[in-house]
DNA sequence: TACGTTTACGCTAGCCGTAAGTATG
DNA sequence: CATACTTACGGCTAGCGTAAACGTA
């Protein structure tokens, strides 16, 4: 017995006994529907119509009995798609986002004054943290996203979606020396201490200071921090020159410093949204990532939750050679300083 | 959905959440079922099972409702297979038989004498009529079996099994020349006056007439009663001599009579059941099919159900061919006098 | 003759079982 | 290292759609 069959049966009984206008509501062949219907009545060894020849003349006595069972199966299933989408197309709960000082700030904002305005009653929760406390939470399933920087390999359950690449910014007060340049080049920036982020984890390197090795320059990090305002602070005190993601340096706000997109000399950053592979998304996840990653299809998306590990690592990869290729990118996949 | 993810999912639930466990109860592989409730899950896009690494761990709040609803689903299934298996098994309530004196007479009390008490609270009904009665009987549905013997022309819509086969026996009283012969003969049989069952219908011939024809003699019949123990009374009267059944005719009560059987000489008849396809066999109907007609297998059976109409009547011819060339029949078939 | 059902048939998808892979304790 | 789940793969059935046959009003 199957359900199409029960389905089938209602159907049937719904049209006035006729098996072709079932077969239209159930955009469906009439043959098909017939012959389900005989497999039904033979498995049961049950006659569930009367036949007027070949035609459907009424519903025997034990028929009746059957169909209306089979109404009952029917809306208990019914039952289940709908408490499973109901949880699915629920607009309200807690969504929580770990990620880091700078998208917290600078990227996040304008991601969510339209979509909060979309789902009033979600409580957002976005947990800041370190690269590793990102991953830890995302791990342990403490939060639903995470959204951060850098080539973290996150392992075979979590899904990890390119969303948009930046450039970073030099940051320098108007008296410094390299305001007078036309020109900035890695060995100039080489000549003064830096302050920036810090690397992963506690890794001696990063795609920051690999360029710099592949010109054989060796820069002199003075100060990291997580949070791009902090970078600016020290950077204002004159510890030094700073280099943050270009969306975290705006010429109105910061009028007292220079800034100076590295987009010819550094290597561009990718942000990606991570999540782990065996949730499920609920429509508000769905639109989020929407929203912040607008350039990903949902087929796409479905093709990233789908695929495994390994040509997870490739896709991503091959965003990679996107980036060192230095093609252009669709407006909404760079963050224009 | 469909209905073995359901029961697949209460399987594991009720099996301590081990799908090895549930794989054996349901006597499948385990691999099934772990990609069936994968698909399960995913056509929800809900996590039912709690997972720790890959062993599942515990049930989601979501998961209990679903399995919940799952397991009433199930529930309402198992009504309607049971509610039309209680109906094919049930041993009481009214089985009608449209069937010839003959059978009713002197062949179903022997097969009813066990099938009764395998049933005693099922009124069994039988129905006594001509050849035409019980045709129409059986068309309308008024009975559920009829038993007969001839060559009627069913129609599509009717299964027609043979049953067993049986040849007639001459009566005659003791006193009769025919006493005398030791071996008689169909030129022997025209000489006299004979009372036997009427023709089909108003039929001018029967297998009967055919068979004097063919040896250009003219059969002289007077009476013909559809009841053998009319005709009995008829010979016993002097008013000729009798071809009946064999079955019929007993040594032992029909002193007064001399019987011969007329295998060598008349051709065999073969009594039959039929019954409406559209009908469901109900066990006892089964039962006493077995009984009347042991040599049909439940496999012929069905398969004598399912055929088309001119398959039907080849295999009826097939039936006829073997009564023609007299092969040698199981004792089952035969009818000994 | 026209409408509705059944039958026939080829295609395809999905299920099942076997076997190998993988993680966990 | 053993146990349990997952993935991979081949075989096979079963459902579906198209087309034709059938039966009835």
């Amino acid at each position: 017995m199957k359900l199409q069959q029960l389905n089938y049966l209602v159907a049937i009984a719904d049209n006035n006994l006729s098996i072709t206008k079932a077969a239209e509501k159930l955009y469906t062949s009439q043959p098909g529907i017939s012959k389900q219907l005989r497999l039904l009545e033979s498995e049961l060894e049950t006659k569930i119509f009367e036949r007027n020849g070949k035609q459907l003349a009424g519903i025997t006595e034990l028929g009746e009995e059957v169909i209306s069972r089979a109404r009952k199966v029917l809306h208990e299933i019914n039952h289940i798609k709908n408490i499973t989408n109901l949880i699915n197309d629920s607009d309200s709960g807690r969504f929580s986002i770990a990620t880091t000082q700078t998208q917290a700030q600078y990227v996040l904002p304008k991601v969510f004054s339209s979509f909060h305005g979309r789902y009033p009653n979600l409580t957002i929760d976005l947990q800041q943290g370190t690269s590793e406390q990102i991953l830890s939470q995302l791990q342990k399933q403490e939060v639903d996203f995470a959204i951060a920087s850098g080539n973290i390999d996150l392992g075979a359950n979590i899904v990890k979606i390119p969303c948009f690449q930046w450039d970073r910014t030099v940051l320098f007060p108007h008296d410094h020396p390299l305001g007078d340049l036309k020109k900035i080049q890695l060995e100039d920036l080489a000549k003064y201490p830096i302050v920036t982020y810090p690397f992963m984890g506690n890794a001696k390197q990063s795609s920051l200071t690999d360029a710099f090795k592949k010109e054989n320059l060796e820069p002199n990090i003075v100060f990291t921090a997580r949070d791009a305002d902090v970078i600016k602070t020290y950077v204002r005190n004159g510890f030094g020159i700073g280099i943050v993601a270009s969306m975290a340096f705006s010429p109105q706000k910061d009028r007292d410093l220079l800034g100076y997109s590295t987009k010819d000399i550094l290597p561009r950053c990718t942000t990606w949204l991570a999540f782990n592979k065996n949730i499920f998304l609920k429509k508000y996840m769905k639109d989020f990532i929407n929203d912040f990653a607008p350039h990903i299809s949902s087929e796409q998306l479905s093709h990233y939750i789908h695929q495994d590990y390994t040509s997870s690592l490739q896709l991503m990869h091959e965003h990679e050679s996107d980036k060192a290729e230095d093609k252009p990118l669709p407006m909404h996949q760079m963050w224009h300083i």
